[in-house]
Order: structure tokens, then sequence, then C-alpha cells
DNA sequence: CGGCCAACCTGTGCGC
DNA sequence: TGCGCACAGGTTGGCC
């Protein structure tokens, strides 16, 4: 589901009620999700006191006192929900509650329906080199970002540029809403071999991706604003895309309003404009 | 190595 | 109302 906008603000979220704080109660309510949650989930959470909170691509970190780091992916239909004691009433755990965690002032619930989603344990001297982080390509937001990174990165390749852009060992944190976003912006079709994106688009898709990660976590950042008073679920929230979900609507680009169209591309949706990104020949 | 595809899961919405 | 199918924002292992 969220992508790196999405995980940012759910970071964000989550920060307020976990920094600082010590875990007193955990629990993990099932096995596994998309891999083995660890046996020792409670244990390693419990009396542990949570430092900081960060983010890389996709992964939430966790970042304890002793120096445990707790790895959390929300997978394609993770959320987090956040339950305040002072003013929230505490709900029973629901069908896909997985995880549960507490602080003196709060409670946190891991919801995940496809169970895509991930937790595990590293430490921080190993986090660098942990399996699921060590491959990851530059924050999109990043100076590690630029064009002629992401010009080597589309140097002769023969996929198309949004498989290219969805690859998280070129930039970490792109999913496939703000790879079609992002495309838009830069008016090149998705199916453009990467090989034949010249310097200046490459330009243009590193401006337009931070841009459009910048815009999406602000107006993240204002839903946000509207959960601190009640119960909040974090990982979701509605953001004005210009072309995704948008097939057969008009392009909303300045003076066009030609049909966004949609095609399939390695088994996911594509939505363009025909008019403003035209095929390659 | 490069590139494609199935697989992992459940829920939802649609056409018939 | 029920059924079957298509589809959903991620990642990865296996195959050619």
């Amino acid at each position: 589901m969220p992508e790196l906008p999405e995980v940012e603000t759910t970071m964000r979220g989550m920060a307020p009620m976990l920094r600082g704080e010590t875990i007193i109660r955990a629990e993990a309510r099932r096995a596994n999700l998309r891999i083995e949650i660890p046996t020792d989930f409670a244990d390693r959470l419990t009396g542990n006191v949570c430092e900081r909170l960060t983010r890389r691509s996709k992964y939430i970190l966790l970042h304890f006192t002793d120096g445990l780091v707790m790895i959390l992916h929300l997978g394609m239909s993770g959320k987090i929900s956040l339950y305040n004691k002072a003013s929230d009433s505490l709900p029973e755990p629901g069908k896909h509650d997985h995880l549960i965690w507490e602080t003196a002032g709060g409670l946190m619930m891991f919801n995940d329906p496809r169970r895509f989603g991930l937790v595990t344990f590293t430490s921080e001297a190993e986090l660098p080199e942990h399996k699921l982080i060590r491959h990851l390509g530059p924050e999109p937001l990043s100076n590690q970002f630029h064009e002629a990174r992401l010009a080597a990165a589309l140097q002769g390749k023969r996929s198309p540029v949004k498989t290219i852009l969805l690859d998280q060992r070129t930039v970490s944190g792109i999913g496939n809403i703000y790879a079609c976003e992002i495309l838009w912006r830069a008016a090149i079709h998705p199916k453009t071999l990467a090989r034949d994106i010249r310097a200046e688009q490459a330009a243009d898709i590193v401006t337009h991706t931070r841009d459009v990660l910048c815009e999406a976590i602000e107006a993240g950042g204002s839903t946000l604003k509207d959960y601190a008073k009640v119960d909040g679920e974090l990982g979701y929230f509605q953001h004005q895309f210009k072309v995704y979900g948008r097939a057969g609507e008009s392009c909303l680009k300045p003076n066009c309003g030609d049909d966004i169209e949609r095609i399939v591309q390695s088994g996911r949706s594509s939505f363009y404009c025909p008019c403003c990104q035209p095929a390659p020949e």
C-alpha cells in the first residue's frame, strides 16, 4: 500500500507517542507476516526505551536505547493504529491486528489484512548491512539522488523507465502510484526504454520525483493534524493524484484534456496521458 | 547479469 | 443474493 510519503507520515505520526518512552507491554498475535515474526518479539521490546524513529525507503525503524532496531514494513495493506490512553477508548484487537505495543500513555497496533508487511529486529551496528536494507538505492529526497546517478542507472537498460523507477536499487521509496505521477509530470511515456531517456529527461525525473514526494508528505502532514485528536489510523491518507487511477478522465495538464489511459506493465497498472506522454516509436 | 513472472495473502467491487 | 473474476499502493525467488 504505502509508498515513501505514507511511510514517512506514519513514522511521524508514531514518533510523539514513542520517542523517549518505555514499552511496557508488547504482543505478537500470530507467528508470521511476510516473514516470521521474531519469537522474542515481546521480550525484546518490553522494558526497552525507544530513543528515536527513522525511515529508510519504505521501512520504519524504531531505535531503542539498548541498540536494538525494530524494522517495520507496511507491505500493501499495513496500517498503524494509535490510541491515546488519556483520551481514547482502547479497542479489542481485531482479526488483522497482528502486533501490539504499549507505552505508559499510548497503545499502537499494526494492522495488515494481506500480511505483505513484516517486522524484524537487528542491531544499530548491523543495520547498514542488513539483508533488507543493504541493497537499497539512494533516498529520493537526499542529495545522493541526482541526474548523473539516475542516468547511470538508466544507461543501456532495455527495461521500461517505469520499471527502473520501481526498482528499489535505483532509488528507494517510489512505488506504483508515484512512478505514474512522476512520469506524467515529466511528460514521459511509461513504456519508454530506460536507455532512450535523454539527459534532460533524467533531470526532469529527479526534479519531479522530489516535488511530488514532498507535496505528498506535506499533504500527509496536514492529514496528521486531524488525527492528533482522535483514534488514529496511519499508513494511508487521501492525496489528490493527478493521473493514477484516473483512466477515462481528462488529463489535468493545462490546455490538454485528453483522456487518461490505463495499460498493464509487468502486472501493474500504469496510467498516462497519450497526448502529453506520447508513445516511444 | 537482465528481465519477466508467479507467488505470497485478503478484501472489495463489479458484471452476470 | 450469490458467484466468479479482476484488481489492489510491495517484494522476492526462480526461471530462461
